[in-house]
DNA sequence: TGCATATAATACGATATCGTACTAAATGGA
DNA sequence: TCCATTTAGTACGATATCGTATTATATGCA
C-alpha cells in the first residue's frame, strides 16, 4: 500500500471531520438551549438499534468515555427523555430505556432539520446519496470492528 | 423533493458524525498528551492553505466560535508551533505563521497515524477513495457557501 | 468455597468549547 | 470631518468532555 493512498485516507478523515464541524452547528442551531447533538444521539441511537441498552454500550457504540456518557445519560434523564433501571442481569449496571417523551422529541428534533436539508438537497442534489451512505458505513463498520487491535507506535513515546 | 431522500441527508450525517468520533478517538490516542486534534488542524490547514491567515479566518473556515479558535491558538502558540503577528492591513487583526516547529509536528503526527491507516486501508482496501473524497468535499463546499442563509422554524420557539 | 482480578458505573478534578460582554479599530454616510 | 455602526479579537463565566480514582458486583481459578 503506497504511502499516497494512506494520505488520501488521511484526506478522508479530514473532509468527514470539517463536515462533522458544519452539520453539528446547523442542527445544534435548531435544539432548544441547551440541548447538544450528543443528547439527540442518545435518543436516535436507542431508536435505530431498541432500548434497553446498557452505559457501556452506548459510551462504545459513540467511541466516548463511560464517564463523559454518564453525565450526559443524566441531563437526558432530567429532561425526562430516557428512564435508567437496574440491569436484571447483572446488578452493576443500567438499563437505558426510553420514554414517550424521548421518541416524540428525537421525531421533533429530525422533523425541525428538514427544512434546513430541504435547503440543501434543493440547492445541491446528490445522485446516489444511498451508495454514498453505504461506502461510508462500511469503513465506519470495519473500523467498529478492528477496534480492539493492540498498541501501535505512537508520539507520546 | 420527498421527504424520503431528506431523511437519507440526515443518515448522511449521521454516518459522518459517528465516523468522526472514531476517527478522531483513533488520532488522539496517537497524539502527544495534551495535544488535541483541534490543535494538529490548525497546523494542517495553514500548512494547505497557506498560512499567515487571521484568526477569524481559521475559526469560519472550522466554523468554530472565534473565542474556542482564541483559545486554541493560544495553546498552539505556547507549544512553538504558530507565530502570532500583528496584521499590517488591520491593525485590529491578526495573522497566524507556522514555524519551523510547527510544520514537523505536522508531518510527524501524519506520520504517527500512517500504521494505522495502513491497518485501515490493508484490510479494507477502498477503491474510488479520491472519487469519495471529492463527493463528501462538494458537499461541503455547498454548505460552507449557503451558511450565510436566513433563519427557519427552529425547536428553540 | 474463598480470594484475586476484572468490570460497570460514578465521583471528582482538569480543561476544551461555547456564549455573552467588552475594547479597539475600521467603515460608511451625513 | 464626525459619529453611528460594524468588525476583530479577547476576557470571563458556564458547562460538556475527558482522565483518574473509587465503589460495588461479577468472574475465574486454586
Amino acid at each position: 500500500m503506497p504511502e499516497r493512498d494512506l494520505r488520501t485516507y488521511f484526506e478522508l478523515f479530514n473532509e468527514i471531520g470539517i463536515l462533522e464541524q458544519l452539520s453539528r452547528a446547523l442542527f445544534e442551531a435548531r435544539l432548544p438551549p441547551g440541548v447538544l447533538v450528543s443528547h439527540f444521539s442518545i435518543l436516535n441511537h436507542l431508536v435505530r438499534v431498541g432500548d434497553g441498552r446498557t452505559p457501556l454500550e452506548l459510551a462504545t457504540a459513540f467511541q466516548v468515555p463511560k464517564t463523559t456518557l454518564s453525565h450526559t445519560l443524566a441531563l437526558v434523564e432530567k429532561r425526562g427523555w430516557i428512564e435508567m433501571r437496574p440491569n436484571p442481569a447483572d446488578k452493576r449496571s443500567k438499563q437505558v430505556w426510553l420514554t414517550d417523551a424521548g421518541r416524540s422529541f428525537r421525531d421533533a428534533a429530525i422533523e425541525s432539520l428538514l427544512p434546513e436539508l430541504d435547503r440543501l438537497a434543493g440547492g445541491f442534489p446528490e445522485r446516489d446519496l444511498p451508495e454514498l451512505i453505504e461506502r461510508l458505513s462500511a469503513i465506519r463498520r470495519y473500523m467498529d470492528a478492528a477496534r480492539d487491535g493492540e498498541a501501535q507506535p505512537t508520539l507520546r513515546n
